[in-house]
DNA sequence: TCGAACATGTAAAAGGTTACATGATTAC
DNA sequence: GTAATCATGTAACCTTTTACATGTTCGA
């Protein structure tokens, strides 16, 4: 699933600006993908070049003229076609994690900081996400991104919460293998 | 953090081929990096013209003659400094969890479909690194991404579980916005 | 008045996957 | 004998990010 697609997924929602477009995947898509201004400009001129959307541009007071899309029949008909026919992959890249399969290479100060700036984080996330179960316009699959991004979040939370003491007390107790080679 | 970097950390664990490195992403990377033989090769050419890896031939029987790599002293230090500095990032690209925000675009079994596919899944890697778990060689570091792992996709089952059969109730309640449009 | 939010775009570079091309060895 | 595993590589393609380029409007 590209980025082309989740534009024309976000216009099955609602009709808005690249910059809108932007946002939703700020907000609501922000625990399960990502996509720059650089990505989604081009995809909505492909797009509209291949009749899936709609353009209407509100000129005004407003200088770079504000582009407002919105799905076409044939555009809601091809998401659909891709969704019914989407498989349901998975892909965690995540930095973290080889970081800790590594930690006997870092220093246990360095180590202790790597968990705590990612639980900071999760928090963030987390409480992100508890105010977006707040809203009432949410259809029952928002709800269950929204549910399983939090579910998930805790789980990581109060996994890192019970291990991270004896993570760092057996690393602090390995004879510092991460310098051995330093000069 | 890209798959040179994670060839040149492979190879401080153990030296080898590319096909070894390329079985390290399948197995003990596998729920947190990918890499592909078309981008591991490369990688590797370009770490022995920096002089950040060794090489050895052994040619013998064997025909195309096995390359095994190992590290240097500047590779070592080179890949510490890396991670020393790297921040802890992570990116999820879900289109499980896209399919599920655009649920109301799905027929009902179609939803009910990739929520079994999705389980399955999440239960054939959870048996995965629940064998990993065995293994009395891994460092501290290593298990602890073993058990964030498994913490996680039991989380993510058990969620599933228990909201699945309030989904596809409230969305088979739905009158069939899936099809509103269909000709 | 000053910074945040609104608003659009492009070009180059980075990073990676897929598909192709080849063939020996080993275990069943 | 035959399928899986071992083993290496390239080239074309795809997608996306990053950095640049520009300027307005609105609220504090």
């Amino acid at each position: 699933m590209n980025v082309k697609t989740l534009c024309l997924g976000s216009l099955c929602l609602m009709e808005g600006t690249g910059y809108d477009i932007k946002k939703l995947f700020e907000q609501a898509f922000s625990h399960f993908h990502s996509a720059s201004y650089g990505s989604i400009y081009p995809s909505l001129n492909q797009l509209q070049q291949d009749g899936l959307i709609d353009l209407r541009v509100e000129s005004g007071a407003r200088h770079p003229d504000r582009k407002v899309y919105s799905i076409t029949a044939a555009g809601r008909r091809a998401f659909i076609e891709e969704i019914v026919q989407a498989e349901p992959t998975e892909q965690l890249r995540s930095e973290f994690l080889v970081l800790i399969f590594f930690a006997h290479l870092l220093p246990t100060e360095r180590l202790a900081e790597l968990l705590d700036q990612v639980c900071r984080g999760y928090k963030e996330v987390l409480a992100y996400l508890e105010s977006l179960q707040e809203c009432d316009d949410n259809t029952a699959g928002i709800r269950f991104t929204i549910g399983l991004g939090i579910a998930t979040l805790q789980a990581k939370l109060a996994f890192i919460d019970s291990q991270r003491s004896q993570l760092l007390e057996e690393h602090r107790a390995v004879p510092r293998s991460w310098s051995e080679k330093k000069s």
